[in-house]
DNA sequence: TATAATAATGACTAGCCAGTCAGTTGTCAA
DNA sequence: TTGACAACTGACTGGCTAGTCATTATTATA
């Protein structure tokens, strides 16, 4: 029996990365050490593998949200739920990316890349409109009300496909539209704990973070000097700035710089950003 | 040229039933009513084919997105917005069968029963959740809330599955939890134009649901019982499957019998299923 | 040590499918 | 009518995979 559990530990890193397709039993076996006809003593076909991971998955998931609710007094009751949810999903993250993968590793890159793509008009777009209406008074949560209406977007946009064609109603668009145009009102005038800042979202958005300009950084550096006080950290954002448009320092005093904003919250993506820059440190040796 | 477009209507109509994984050339052709030669004029591959489709019709909803909101006044903006996505989304609905088939269909009936599963277990604490906190003073929003939290929870994760491993940001939980109770409870407070009612609700909930349960409950026991040694928490779970099956026992007997095994390890998942069950006690009562 | 039972192996079968190409059919101008 | 060209055909190739089963290795028992 343990063997199975080999099979399902080993199993779920290899679905993770390429999805359940696209992976094989042979594959399995080989990465587990085992012949294929060992796999077969375990499972009877790779589905119910498939089945049994998800079930052990789901259970365990579902248990411990459960738990949590049950345990929870009524003030905290929501955000024990929450937090477990997303506590539960990043503990079992293999999951997620399985899931995803299967999603995604469908066909191929290139559609990846084009969901991506469309993805990324839809989040412009949706700012736009933010920032039309309600201007800079929703400045620190524009981001997250962006994600709400992708939320909401997301999750009534199912409604529409009744895969089961069964009761035909048509959906009444005017209501859905004022519903949401409610919902969305009421967010931007009464929510102050935004979760996805400009940081996060910059980090999120773009899967070809690679490809970002000199001149980007730059201007993120900009943007994140502002928000912050007079402080060694500011200090060693200007001078990394200056050293971006004209190097000037050895690569001990950059890399010092570097050291000096690494923990500070808004300059993860910064820090990233240039520590990735495979010409950081050679090119401005003077 | 017409053969291309034939072609892309034709296959347009298979891909949104079976998938694209699912759906072969040869099909496609069959379909077209020409040889699979023809096909390969028209396309170099098939993925060809599947890249041109998605472009063709994301493009048609971005611009119409596009246009609604550039025409729309400043009143008038998220409304025009909301509509003209839902409105585009049901005027190409095959494209939205098409994406969710290929999350479905990517493997076989039975993971999409499972997950039709887990997502019911996960509405009905949701509901519980909301009717315990909120009682009967969002009775008529319910439904929508439920949505709506349901919304939060599938966008936000999204941000757990850092597909490029590129930054390493531990994501602030505690936040996260702590900005979407927020949302919710200003949600449950101000919002009074639902637009998921109950009647949505129940027709758009998996109508197999019910009987899964009961088939997935048994199984489950089943599977649970030949794991166990004799004993009273054994016979118990055999006297509870045998009620499932044929009610016979009063609502004091099934809940000392459940009593018995509600904590030992493998039937946590079993007695939280039976509880959840709307009619276990009311509907066993003789 | 001998024998039986159990575990494990991997070559093999049968089936699917994207993409190819030698050959056929249709068209149209000379 | 003929010949040239384009459109079209579908049998075929090569590659991949789930699942099988005769055979071999290992372990337990007497």
């Amino acid at each position: 029996m343990e063997k199975r559990q080999l099979i399902m530990d080993k199993s779920m890193e290899l679905f993770a990365e390429q999805g359940f397709r696209n992976t094989s039993v042979q594959q399995i076996t080989d990465y587990c050490g085992i012949s294929k006809g060992a796999f077969y003593l375990s499972f009877k076909t790779k589905n119910e593998l498939i089945m049994a991971l998800i079930d052990s998955l789901m259970e365990k998931m579902t248990l411990e949200a459960d738990r949590a609710v049950k345990t929870a007094s009524d003030k905290d009751l929501l955000y024990a739920f929450y937090y477990q949810i997303f506590h539960s999903f990043r503990k079992h993250s293999v999951f997620g990316k399985l899931i995803v993968s299967e999603h995604m590793q469908s066909i191929n890159e290139e559609l990846v890349s084009k969901i991506y793509y469309y993805q990324n008009l839809l989040d412009k777009l949706i700012l736009t409109i933010i920032e039309r209406l309600y201007g800079n008074k929703i400045e620190k949560t524009k981001y997250d009300l962006m994600y709400c209406v992708k939320s909401f977007l997301g999750m009534y946009t199912e409604l529409f496909i009744s895969n089961n064609e069964l009761p035909d109603v048509e959906l009444d668009l005017d209501l859905l539209a004022r519903s949401l145009v409610e919902k969305t009102n009421i967010l931007a005038k009464h929510a102050f704990t935004p979760f996805v800042s400009h940081e996060l979202f910059q980090i999120y958005k773009n899967p070809t973070i690679g490809d970002m300009t000199q001149q980007q950084i730059i201007t993120l550096m900009e943007e994140n000097m502002e928000k912050m006080e007079d402080s060694i950290e500011k200090d060693s954002l200007i001078l990394l700035k200056q050293h971006l448009i004209e190097p000037k320092f050895s690569p001990a005093i950059v890399k010092g710089l570097i050291e000096n904003i690494r923990h500070h919250p808004n300059c993860k993506l910064i820090v990233y950003l240039l520590e990735n820059r495979g010409d950081f440190y050679s090119a401005y040796r003077y």
